[in-house]
RNA sequence: GCGCCUGUAGCUCAAUUGGAUAGAGCAUCUGCCUUCGGAGCAGAGGGUUGCAGGUUCAAGUCCUGCCAGGCGCGCCA
């Protein structure tokens, strides 16, 4: 619908700059969206006001002649009403038949409606979570996971082609410390004493691990070992164990990623020496002070980067370097990385290596996902992880439940902080928001069941002319250019905001309108609305990883 | 000290990236159940968008300067 208005509007323009002796404008940028008040109709444009710099005419003027233009189409306009407000806006309303049509289209087209080819072509990997196996996952990361996930359903809706990725850890310095903790705990354990290392891991989940080692290995088997050989056995064990528990957090976050990058594997191909390889072919290595360094400052870093320390040992910034070519090499022509607030000023270190190695700069997207703050009883909950107490994303989710867990998670911009309100997201009632949008959908389910009725797609649609009925359908219309606008801004809460604004106009609808009632023809109507409605709901929670309960 | 981010209703946040009278939820107050799920709906109050300038048809949004808060600033990861 909207791609019709577009065209005419784009032949008016042509036709009123050839009136005027002027060229077509080439860069000429407009809106042509839903304007916020529905009062003012279902589209509106601001092309007037662009357009009157150009043609150096009044908005208004401008505005009159358009609308003349499309209203000499007559009936082959798309439009039914064009409509000059505030200087020189154009308001369009669609013709009534075309938003009757469109509910046939969402039955037709069930859990595909919404879907688009927005990102046709475009290959993407998009990296989150990425948590050192060296502890359990927090309410962070929890964080980092739900609205990572969700965006990848979101791509993928609209096109994209999708791969999502966790970059795993496991080699550097915290796999040793890693390694080392849980040995001092494996021998404390046994009754002995090997000191525990500074900055060593103390959580107590450390010595369950090494508890569970001295089960399955038979006691203190590794006491026969060469000491650097078992704990090395040790770190290998700790991030098996640790990966399993990771994984079935996200599991059961619904969270599913398609690969596991180990940071090992990239020193043992070699990957690393070939970053550095190609970054100094290219001219952005030099060496100074007897470490070697990385040009960042090139691409807008604030200052040079060593990537091999004078000890000859790598920096962080190297292996990430090499995975983030090895991105490259592997096809991917976008990129999306959700990285926790501490890593802000890494950002253009990355940005920097990323377009030295050839990726240009608007196809890579570095998003930071700010941190929750949980509350009980009005106030935060402390968290501190240098005790070893933290909540953990798992007491999370189960205390709070998984569909509440995701939506909170998601229900705001990703880059503000979040409060968390644990006492209103376990609360099964109308302040939840979650049970607001699960509710409208049982509510719907229940009704067609009530309705004992087949919804069919023939019915006569001129009967949904209420304020209500049309709002509703109006709200419907606009799902497949919102997960659109979602895509391209990389932010998945606009589909919970969305989904909100979904369900109180069908709530509104429902206590204005008997849906079942004698009239059949206005019956039929109404139960194809409603199961339209209800499709919208099922995708949209379905796109935040949240169930879509038939009662609750 | 330098750099980045934030500042919007009592609270938590929006505002289609420069568009029309700045909107939602919560909280407060007032109404609505003999009929499809009241976990719902309707309505009311609540604002100098931190402050002061500037840019233009149009500024919460852009530029400058202040004020307040947060974060980052290793040959750490």
């Amino acid at each position: 619908m909207k791609s019709k208005v577009e065209e005419v509007l784009r032949a008016a323009v042509e036709s009123l700059c050839k009136s005027r002796g002027a060229e077509k404008p080439g860069g000429l940028t407009y809106d042509l969206q839903p304007p916020k008040d529905s009062r003012h109709g279902d589209l509106s444009t601001n092309i007037s006001f662009r357009l009157s710099k150009i043609l150096r005419l009044k908005p208004a003027e401008i505005a009159q002649t358009i609308v003349a233009y499309i209203e000499d189409l007559g009936e082959d306009s798309p439009v039914e009403e064009s409509r000059i407000a505030g200087g020189g806006f154009i308001n369009f309303r669609l013709r009534t038949t075309d938003l009757g049509a469109l509910l046939q289209n969402i039955h037709k087209a069930g859990p595909a409606y919404g879907c688009s080819d927005y990102g046709k072509g475009k290959k993407v990997v998009v990296e989150f979570v990425s948590a050192n196996p060296t502890g359990p996952l927090t309410i962070a990361h929890g964080r980092q996971a739900a609205v990572g996930d969700a965006l990848c359903r979101i791509l993928k809706a609209t096109g994209h082609e999708v791969y999502p990725e966790y970059y795993l850890n496991d080699a550097g310095r915290q796999m040793s410390l890693l390694a080392r903790s849980v040995w001092a705990r494996y021998n404390e354990l046994l009754g002995i004493a090997v000191p525990f290392p500074e900055d060593g891991y103390k959580g107590d989940y450390i010595r369950e691990i090494a508890r569970t080692i001295i089960e399955k290995e038979k006691k203190d088997s590794l006491l026969k070992d060469p000491e650097d050989k078992a704990v090395e056995y040790c770190g290998q064990y700790a991030v098996k164990a640790m990966m399993a528990w990771i994984e079935s957090d996200l599991a059961k976050m619904r969270v599913r990623f398609d690969n596991y990058f180990s940071e090992k594997t990239l020193y043992a191909k070699g990957a690393v020496e070939h970053a550095l390889d190609v970054l100094r072919q290219k001219g952005y290595l030099f060496e100074s002070e007897g470490a070697l360094w990385f040009r960042s400052t090139d691409f807008g870093d604030d200052k040079d980067r060593v990537v091999k320390k004078s000890t000859g040992e790598y920096t962080y910034l190297a292996p990430d370097i090499a995975y983030h070519l090895s991105k490259y090499e592997r096809g991917y022509n976008m990129m999306v990385n959700f990285w926790g607030p501490d890593h802000h000023g890494y950002i253009p270190r990355l940005k920097a290596a990323c377009q030295a190695l050839g990726y240009p700069p608007e196809a890579i997207h570095i998003g930071i996902v700010q941190l929750t703050t949980l509350y009980r009883e009005g106030q935060p909950v402390r968290m501190s992880t240098r005790a070893g107490e933290f909540v953990t994303l798992r007491e999370l989710y189960e205390e709070a439940g998984v569909d509440a867990t995701r939506f909170f998670f998601t229900m705001r911009r990703q880059e503000s902080p979040l409060d968390f309100d644990l006492d209103l997201a376990k609360e099964q009632s109308q302040e939840n928001p979650v049970y607001y949008l699960q509710y409208a959908h049982a509510r719907i389910a229940s009704l067609l069941k009530f309705a004992d009725e087949k919804v069919t797609p023939e019915a006569d649609l001129a009967l949904l002319s209420s304020q209500e009925e049309i709002e509703l359908i109006r709200c419907l219309s606009q799902f497949p250019d919102m997960l659109i606008a979602a895509s391209r801004l990389l932010e998945p809460y606009r589909l919970a905001d969305y989904l909100r604004q979904v369900a109180a106009c069908f709530h509104k609808f429902y206590s204005f309108h008997r849906i079942v009632n004698e009239d059949k023809e206005l019956t039929k109507a109404r139960l194809l609305l409603s199961e339209a409605t209800r499709i919208v709901l099922r995708n949209g929670l379905e796109l935040l990883g949240i169930s879509q309960p038939e009662s609750m």
